[in-house]
DNA sequence: ATCTACACCTGACCGC
DNA sequence: TGCGGTCAGGTGTAGA
């Protein structure tokens, strides 16, 4: 399930690979990953053939690839991408004369390139970086597949957000880092954005009723958690999901918060978690997360943390919202009252 | 305004 | 073998 360290690392693949080359064509295999892309799939090729790919951001689960028209100005909309639950983004580089012997025959290359994963629902096909006229060099596909189409592609046109904390820059003179698409605007900045803000976290959990697991997955006041990382998180501050957040006193909110941050820079370094083949890297690898985790999954284990203590508990698994919570019994009390 | 409920999806798995 | 039910769960929106 992509959350913030697996959306990074896609991220991160996707400027290592992809930015700077000029997208010659789209192929829409399935509409319904373009659903919130309102002028549809012509219009989505329309819009993305002839411009290049020429930054790519993220806040929280919600990357996005600014654009270069091809006299090199900044497009005034960015290509969107959510992962959804099982979205994957995939760089499969055109075999190219540079093959080194080791690694199997241009044929092999060729069938690999060639190969269609299952779930595919959007190629972009893209050119060599560098000069956009060029149509010589080695191309590249960038595939969105998605078996579960919770994710999806579209466009949306790019709004200044100027963090306070940034000082006042007129708005003339915004420069691409503060710009975000307005289809995300309303997203919060993340605990590993710089302009995080972890007072205006606070204020929010003071003035909600909520407990606390939920307001953590309120991606308008924390973003970048999902379900694994929070019950992470939670198991790190030993608190219980029901505890109202408001509840929560300023050291116990500094330490989730720092919990959050950690669990999420930790898991990143490991490049991302990986249960199964739904989340992989741009270059289809998994994380190895999974192997770190002390509560989400975990269901009749034993807490870590208990068990160094020389205590046997075992982590439950609860009903929460439609979903599942984990936690250990003992490190994470049940809240007095509600 | 704030919160809850549901729709959107496919595939793995389970009991019958 | 097949078939219905359940679960996985992030997000946007309709409705309370």
């Amino acid at each position: 399930m992509p959350e913030l360290p697996e959306v990074e690392t896609v991220r991160e693949g996707i400027a290592e690979h992809s930015v700077g080359r000029p997208v010659r064509a789209v192929r829409v295999v399935d509409a319904r990953s373009l659903r919130r892309h309102l002028p549809g799939p012509a219009g989505f090729e329309a819009a993305l053939t002839g411009r290049a790919l020429r930054g790519a951001y993220r806040r929280g689960k919600y990357l996005w690839l600014t654009l270069s028209e091809p006299d090199g100005a900044l497009a005034d909309e960015a290509l969107v991408v959510h992962l959804g639950m099982s979205g994957q983004l995939l760089v499969r580089d055109e075999p190219g004369g540079d093959l080194d012997s080791e690694s199997g025959s241009e044929a092999e290359a060729r069938a690999a390139y060639d190969e269609v994963p299952r779930h595919l629902r959007v190629a972009l096909e893209l050119g060599p970086a560098g000069d956009s006229g060029s149509t010589s060099g080695a191309g590249q596909r960038l595939l969105f597949v998605d078996q579960r189409i919770f994710g999806g592609m579209f466009l949306s046109p790019l709004v200044p957000d100027v963090p306070a904390a940034a000082g006042k820059a007129s708005l003339g003179e915004v420069s691409e880092r503060f710009l975000v698409p307005q289809a995300v605007k309303h997203i919060a900045r993340d605990p590993l954005d710089e302009f995080f803000d972890p007072a205006a976290v606070r204020r929010k959990f003071l003035r909600t009723s909520s407990g606390i697991k939920k307001v953590l997955l309120d991606q308008s006041v924390i973003s970048g958690v999902g379900n694994i990382y929070a019950d992470e998180a939670l198991w790190r501050a030993r608190l219980h999901y029901a505890k109202p957040a408001r509840t929560l006193s300023a050291a116990q909110t500094r330490d989730l918060l720092a919990a959050v941050t950690q669990v999420l820079r930790e898991s990143l370094a490991a490049g991302g978690t990986s249960f199964d083949a739904l989340y992989v890297n741009v270059l289809g690898e998994s994380g190895y997360f999974e192997r770190s985790l002390n509560a989400y999954g975990r269901a009749g284990e034993p807490c870590h943390r208990c068990a160094e203590a020389g205590r046997t508990s075992l982590i439950v698994r609860e009903p929460f919202q439609n979903r599942s919570s984990y936690r250990c019994p003992h490190c994470q009390r049940a809240p007095r009252s509600r």
